[in-house]
DNA sequence: CCGATTTTGTTCTCACGTTCACAAGCTCCT
DNA sequence: AGGAGCTTGTGAACGTGAGAACAAAATCGG
């Protein structure tokens, strides 16, 4: 069962495209580590190697790597450089993507000066606010210009990406208006959940989330028999009697 | 994966304290949406209402709530408050964990200056840094210390959580001398893969991992049927005449 | 007090993702 | 040239997660 989804019952279909999420979200992690490996001028690694280099085990990223194709020669392992070239391709970082930071703030700045942003393959276009006291003011080489510009900006430099790092509050509108102006891919650093249409791509950067997670695990650790399992009220019917709560209006 | 795994053949067993991992990570999601029904005065809702929050199904919202326990009221919906502590409870943020912040660079400053850190539940304790010029420079309401000081810090505070926000090439050092010093839960914002004792949970955020998710997806939509398909090799077994392969060091 | 209505909690089924295990294929040595 | 030794690519088993659907419980109106 090379790639081709199953679906047809006729022949395999060549590559009918279809990568499974998962391995996607895995992919920029063998990317980093590929170009790691050929920095330090390693030529060839096996898919032992690379999964170390990775934090996964072999069989995992060898399945990863066959949906792609046949990169790899058996009895010998993977040519890094090629390997390399043939992930980002598959990513789409060959090329380069505008992208537009919204939201100027201490988070704003801190991804503006990110140098290099990460890994190539993105380019960022223009820092936008809403708040006049932020506009024009330098950051790194650029300048952060007003919001309002948006439609034009997205349109005159193809911007696909929008990165929103505005509180929560005006995150929705933010986001809907870059919607509106053209942008397909969305990443979210505000802590709200964000709606968009069909067709638009929404990932999520959340701290206080993955701090809770952890919380979660480290309870478990300190805890485990040492949990007070507090009042847990046995039954607990009525919903009456509650320590606090708010107004009385019915959803 | 977490202790107290199924293992047991016999009956069901009751609550084994076993919360899917897919469920832990969404919680937290439903805490923020039950906080901000709560800031509107909301007293109830039903399972579709705040699925419609959360940005989830609605069975999948049930489902999720019934590992913790039966919180609701069948024909009514759920209580706000009670919900909410619940989870909270359940999560673990209704105690206070010390979270210390290595490496204040522009990502660590913002971190720091993120008031309220995200959700209540966290309380910075110490932001550190290995560079004499920043040692003592005040950020907020807080003075960075040396990094040399790990230990004691760890120790006089009972600190469990290290947030990493170190360049990626001191990274591993510092959370290997994190867990040293006893910290057993790492948030790394490092474009690194970091290795932890069994014990140690690790959680990543990647921005250029996000990225490249999205410019992935992207290119599917843009590209379809426009994309180059690139030379492919057809054959390509002898990893020969490649392009630019740097040095020739086996693995 | 009873039936209609609402909404939860749970069961069942299906899809997706992970891991194992091994045949196929390549290189190298004799 | 032929066999030994590696390493990939993949088929199959297993485990986890998602969604549909429904029975069980609670409220409310008559």
């Amino acid at each position: 069962m090379t790639r081709a989804s199953s679906r047809r019952p006729g022949p395999p279909t060549r590559t009918e495209r279809g990568i499974p999420e998962a391995t996607v979200a895995r992919l920029p992690v063998y990317l980093r580590a590929l170009t790691a490996l050929s920095d330090s001028g390693i030529a060839t690694a096996s898919s032992e190697d690379l999964a170390t280099a990775a934090g996964v085990n072999s069989a995992k990223l060898r399945k990863d790597l066959s949906y792609l194709g046949s990169y790899g020669t058996r009895g010998v392992g993977y040519d890094v450089e090629y390997l390399r070239y043939q992930i980002a391709r598959e990513i789409g970082v060959t090329q380069d993507w505008a992208v537009v930071i919204v939201g100027i703030g201490n988070l704003g700045h801190a991804l503006a000066n990110y140098s290099g942003f990460g890994t190539r393959g993105f380019r960022i276009v223009a820092l936008l606010d809403a708040d006049p006291n932020l506009i024009g003011e330098r950051v790194g080489d650029m300048e952060v210009r007003d919001f309002a510009q948006i439609e034009d900006i997205v349109k005159a430099d193809r911007v696909s990406i929008g990165v929103i790092t505005t509180p929560a509050g005006p995150a929705q509108e933010v986001c809907d208006r870059l919607v509106a102006a053209g942008v397909t891919s969305i990443l979210n650093f505000a802590p709200v959940v964000l709606s968009v249409p069909d067709g638009v791509d929404i990932r999520k950067v959340d701290l206080s989330i993955e701090l809770q997670i952890l919380a979660y695990h480290e309870q478990r650790k300190s805890g485990e028999a040492a949990l007070p399992e507090v009042p847990e009220l046995p039954a607990m019917n009525g919903l009456t009697d509650l320590p606090s709560v708010g107004g009385g209006v019915g959803a």
